[in-house]
Order: structure tokens, then C-alpha cells, then sequence
RNA sequence: GGGGGUGUGCCCGAGUGGCCAAAGGGAACGGGCUGUAAACCCGUCGGCUUAGCCUACGGAGGUUCGAAUCCUCCCGCCCCCA
């Protein structure tokens, strides 16, 4: 039953699989391969663009692989310094505990758990000695760790590079050694560190890995989609947002989205629907077809509409009676500042049961019972005193 | 250890004594328009119940009527030499 069906569906949308014939090589040996992914725990959420490579994942385990998820606590724990001065908060251990505990719950929006077997890479880097660190980093050439394309980038920029962080592909490459890989998946940024692993593996005297990258997912504002970013689509996210993130792609975006989310042929024709249907499937994909009604309703309602939502999904707040000034009103409620929501005001973006309001203090009973929208779409409804 | 650079608002990046809350771009926000939270156009974009005031140009002091701009020390980062 292993292998059934080439390599084709295996290696959708890979940009490299290496080395050449590897994996067919692999695939031979009639057993089920052990794939592994490594995820890092540097926020608390995975997002469409990380799950490219899980749903590769998930296609190897359709043939009947077994999915070695790795869970980067230990990594992420070292802290990786990328970017320039100290700022960059190291996450602190009850941070990364609850990052890991959700990443299993999100990661299997995609995965086969009857076929994952999940580790933490605590696990082993943590027994490592100082002495098997320098083993291990003695399979490697500074001029090696610094040839990677975003060091070499980093260099010419001048930017800082911590030594941390050239240890980060030898740490990764070491879990593939741990685990005893046979295929490693991740984007193409990791082509770098997926490559060291097969390098590392060797020099433990295993058989190397066969690499398999996929591409990142561009996101709307035209970069990579990043929790840091905020350009992002979590898979546990509302259904709401989820819907309304999916919908701000732009329609260049829509083929690449397609091929690599749907993982179907772009859709001819009119480009709203084809955003539609994909923003249907990325709901429905984490939330199911009721998350799908939600965010879509939501959606042709409050976006295309402009109308405000369910009385019964807005929050509501109860005023104390006398003057009340708005802006601090609005601050209270949807944060930014006294100042943000003056201006807002000031350009016709606070409306009161649909009537744009200018001024900036009212009495407490002409709100009552009524319905404010601030900005585009945040709503507050103030209780009939 | 020595020498040379550099540090600006959410990000990038101008600015070298007053006209600087600080050019320009991006992001973001608001309005308009629309086939969508795309695109496009216009506007806003430190805080403050705002003709004004306060806080800000790595940090602390100093010079000056006046400093992001000059000086001193400190901190971070980069490069070269050792």
C-alpha cells in the first residue's frame, strides 16, 4: 500500500526535493518514512502560511508515513536574536509551555494524529554536554554557516549576527538525527538548516534526509506572512477574521493562494468569487461549514454592506448619565487614544444609529439606547439607561 | 586592545543651532468610489476635552536666548586593524 502513487502528490508545489531521486529512493525502501517538520514555539500561533508544509506533511501520511512533528521548545529557548538589538524579548518558559501546548491542538487542523508522533526537542538538546555541542559543531564550517543566503544578506547590511544563531542550524540539524529522519519538510527559508541536517546525519554516521522545501506564502501586504508581521491568517482564529484576512488578499495574490492553500488550480473568472471561495475554504478548513456561515455572514453584513451586526454581538456598555465625552468613550472601549478617536470624529467615522457625529461631547441620554460605530467596523451599543 | 562609523516617530529614512512634532516612502486609520477588507482618489497619522500645552530624535549631563543638530561621559550595533 506505500507508494502507490509516485512522488507527484508528495511533492506538490515543493520548490526543491534533494538531493535529486532521494526520495524516490526512499520511498522504495517499502516502509513508512519517518517526515519530519520542526516548528518553533516564538508565538502562539500557527498560521496558513506555516501549514503549507504540514499539509505536506499530512500527504505523506495519507500514503501511510508517519508525521515526526517537532515541537522547538528547546530552540526557541535558546532565544534566536534575528533582527538588531537586544529588544527582542526572549520568551520566557511559561510563554513557551503555552505556545507548545497549542501548537499540537492547531497543528492537527491539518495532521493525521492516528499518524503524528509528536516530540519536543528538549528532549534530547537538553542532555546535551558541552562536549557533544563541540562534536556537533565541528561537523560544520564557519564559512559553511555563513554562506546562507540570509547571513550573506544579513553581512552585507551589516546587520548583527549572533553566534547563537549560527548554532541554530546545527541544533535543528541534530534533532534530525535524534528522530532519524528520513525526509525533512519546510519552507524555503529552512533550505539552509534542512540541508546542515543531512550533513550532521552523515557525520553521526546515519543516512541522510531527504530534503523537501515548499514556498512561503506571500500575504497581503506583499511579504512573507508572519505572526510578527500581523499579515497573518492563524488557524485558530475567528471565523470572522479568518474570513475578512482571506478577503484582503489582493487579486494578484489569488492564483499563488490558491495553488498553495487550496492546493487546486487557480479559479478563471470573476475575482471576487474566486476570493470568496477561498476565504470559504480556509474557514472551513479550521472552523467547519457553520464557521463558514459566521464569517460570510458577517462578512456581506458589516464589510460589504456596512451595516452593523447582530444587536446581539455587539458589546454593550451602560453610561453613568450627564455629558459624556466620546473620544475617551471610544478609548475605553476599542483602545488607540483620546487624540485617535477625536480625529476619527473629526473625518466623519464615528456614526450614532447611522447619523455621523462631529461633536466630540454629548449628553448621556442621546446615547442611550443607541447603536456607535467607530471606524469602519467596531460597534459599541450603549444600554437604554 | 586600537582606529573609524552609526543609533531619528510603528518600520525604512531625510534632517548638522532657530522656520522641527521633525521631509519622503511604507504600514495603519478615516472618507469617497467599487466587483472584495483588492485597485484607485482624498484626508489623517506623538499625547492632551487642542487658537494652546506637554512629551519626544539611544541614555545622562553640559554649552546656548534657543539643540535632533555643538561638547562630555555612558550604552547598543557595524566595519577595519590586532
Amino acid at each position: 500500500m506505500l507508494a502507490p502513487m509516485g512522488v507527484s502528490e508528495l511533492t506538490r508545489n515543493a520548490v526543491d526535493v534533494l538531493p535529486e531521486g532521494a526520495l524516490e529512493g526512499k520511498l522504495e525502501l517499502g516502509r513508512p518514512l519517518r517526515v519530519k517538520l520542526g516548528i518553533d514555539v516564538t508565538s502562539p500561533d500557527i498560521h496558513i502560511g506555516r501549514a503549507i508544509p504540514l499539509q505536506r506533511m499530512r500527504a505523506f501520511q495519507d500514503e501511510g508515513h508517519t508525521g515526526v512533528l517537532i515541537i522547538g521548545d528547546y530552540t526557541t529557548r535558546i532565544g534566536d536574536p534575528s533582527g538588531r538589538s537586544a529588544e527582542r524579548p526572549v520568551l520566557t518558559d511559561e510563554e513557551i509551555d503555552s505556545n507548545a501546548r497549542t501548537y499540537l491542538d492547531q497543528a492537527m487542523v491539518i495532521l493525521d494524529p492516528a499518524r503524528t508522533e509528536v516530540r519536543f526537542n528538549g528532549e534530547w538538546l537538553s542532555q546535551l554536554s558541552y562536549a557533544e555541542v563541540v562534536r556537533l559543531a565541528r561537523t560544520v564550517t564557519v564559512a559553511r554557516l555563513l554562506e546562507r543566503d540570509d547571513f550573506a544578506k544579513r553581512m552585507a547590511a551589516q546587520a548583527p549576527i549572533s553566534v547563537s544563531e549560527l548554532l541554530y542550524p546545527l541544533m535543528q540539524a541534530y534533532d534530525s538525527v535524534a528522530v532519524e529522519a528520513d525526509v525533512e519538510l519546510g519552507g524555503t527559508d529552512q533550505l539552509y538548516n534542512l540541508l546542515a541536517g543531512r550533513d550532521v546525519m552523515e557525520a553521526y554516521g546515519l543516512e541522510p534526509q531527504v530534503v523537501l522545501t515548499t514556498p512561503l506564502l506571500v500575504s497581503w501586504d506583499g511579504k512573507k506572512m508572519s505572526s510578527s508581521e500581523g499579515n497573518n491568517i492563524p488557524l485558530r482564529m475567528d471565523p470572522e477574521e479568518q474570513f475578512g484576512r482571506a478577503m484582503r488578499i489582493p487579486d494578484e495574490l489569488l492564483p499563488e493562494w490558491y495553488r498553495l492553500v487550496m492546493e487546486r488550480e487557480p479559479a478563471a473568472g470573476d475575482p471576487l468569487q474566486a476570493k470568496l471561495e477561498l476565504a470559504r475554504f480556509i474557514v472551513r478548513r479550521s472552523h467547519g461549514v457553520e464557521g463558514v456561515r459566521r464569517g460570510e455572514d458577517h462578512f456581506t453584513r458589516v464589510v460589504r454592506e456596512g451595516r452593523a451586526p447582530d444587536e446581539a454581538d455587539i458589546p454593550e456598555v451602560s453610561l453613568d448619565g450627564g455629558d459624556v465625552y466620546l473620544p475617551e468613550l471610544l478609548r475605553a472601549q476599542f483602545g488607540q487614544s483620546n487624540s485617535h478617536w477625536r480625529r476619527v470624529i473629526e473625518q466623519g467615522g464615528v456614526r450614532i444609529d447611522g447619523e455621523p457625529v462631529r461633536q466630540l461631547e454629548l449628553p448621556a441620554e442621546r446615547l442611550a439606547g443607541a447603536v456607535i460605530q467607530a471606524g469602519k467596523r467596531q460597534f459599541l451599543k450603549v444600554s437604554a439607561s
